[in-house]
DNA sequence: GCTGGGAGAGGCTTA
DNA sequence: TAAGCCTTTCCCAGC
């Protein structure tokens, strides 16, 4: 396909901010916060209306060089068509030199949808909000996804001896991570209210150093057997698995 | 496009392993480690010949949905073409229903090259190994990704004083996570090697919120300021931002 | 080869 | 804009 042409069809693509997929022969060059060189082969790119750029090769599902928010350029150079993808904060460049071009077309995809996922944590919280009795009795729901100065807690709560109790609620399997968060929001919790706090993990399994570390935090874990459900979660039931040290 | 046509072409795609592009009006179902729905809406997928398939909108670099490792089949129902993924291990599936084909065309990609990559975050530790004493006089490197009980530790060292030090490299803003983190790692160094030890982390830059954490862990953070060069990364400067809490 | 576990990057959301 | 954090993740090490 001749260069030229390509040129104009990816040119008019940018400007009305459509889905372009260009196919060709091409060497792509990375500069930025690494580097990376890709010697010639054959590729798709994508180029999308709020500047995606990304090449992709046939395997794989995350492409194999990419840039998000960019400013996107097309030059034609005397051996090759230039494809550039730009961003200054922090200052990146993506190169594709194509050496032939074997497609390009670009597509208007009008689509208002938005992806609905279900059971996501944000649901699980909801749901455990409304009756923490689940998880002890006596457990009351002070505020749910309190804010404070850092981080943002799932679930705060006040046990039967007026304690005040941070939960933290995960979907997946907790590690260490989840622990330390945890354990970041029982300290400041004290802090703030300048009292004995608690901080309990709600999740449907954990790893072995992070239940150790809990431990050590001081922290309780509870499992929680959950159903993905549609169009909402459903909680199945509550295991105490293990308790506060001591 | 005629729904027949576009069911021969895809499968033929799907057999030749070559990378699959459908354009057209679907809605799009998922169904596995989670559940999602994406009402009707114009909408690119593409099919690589290692199973990966993918739901593209016209925005953001990542398909708003998508599977990998998929085995994929194509099926011809009264009002639509439907397009699946499916998996067994986890049991998910992926279905795209085709109310009208726009487009769809295969590609085969010759593709020999894999990426080559500079200045990742190994060939950081690399050059800091090499020479610590960049950081701080004295410093001596004992193991470069010393493998502990939990987690992965970038670099071990020790200072002049025989104190053991954990230097934790950050390519990007270190977070709470990061401070987090290298806390566990000295903790533990503390308990392994029954000594006193420091910890260092080592960043671009660094949260407001994770500085003042950081001091009260008696941690210590150095501003790395890090060029990419080729074919190597070159660390361009080191400033001692913060030192260790007094 | 499978799996457990840690680490990380993109994108969302709130302040 | 900045910061935290969630995820249909990814990769490595060990079995």
């Amino acid at each position: 396909m001749d260069l030229v042409k390509a040129k104009k069809e990816i040119e008019k693509a940018i400007i009305d901010k459509e889905l372009l997929s260009v196919v060709g022969e091409c060497y792509v060059e990375y500069q930025g916060r690494a580097a990376s060189k890709l010697g010639r082969g054959s590729r798709m790119i994508l180029v999308k209306g709020d500047g995606s750029f990304a090449v992709h090769q046939n395997k794989y599902l995350r492409p194999v060089n990419y840039m998000m928010n960019s400013s996107v350029y097309c030059k034609l150079n005397i051996d090759c068509l230039e494809l550039m993808a730009l961003k200054a904060k922090p200052k990146e460049s993506l190169k594709a030199l194509f050496y032939s071009v074997d497609f390009v077309k670009s597509f208007s995809l009008t689509d208002q949808q938005d992806l609905r996922l279900f059971g996501s944590e944000l649901e699980l919280q909801k749901l455990l909000a409304q009756d923490l009795e689940f998880i002890e009795k006596g457990l009351k729901p002070l505020k749910r996804e309190q804010s404070l100065r850092k981080g943002v807690m799932d679930i705060i709560a006040e046990d039967n001896q007026g304690r005040v109790v941070c939960v933290e609620v995960k979907r997946r399997k907790a590690g260490l991570d989840c622990v330390s968060q945890l354990h970041r929001y029982k300290e400041q919790l004290k802090k703030l209210k300048n009292k004995e706090s608690r901080g309990i993990l709600l999740a449907p399994d954990i790893t072995s150093h992070a239940l150790e570390l809990l431990h050590n935090y001081g922290l309780e874990y509870f499992k929680l057997d959950f159903q993905i459900g549609n169009p909402s979660a459903k909680i199945k039931g509550l295991e105490k698995k293990q308790t506060k040290l001591f």
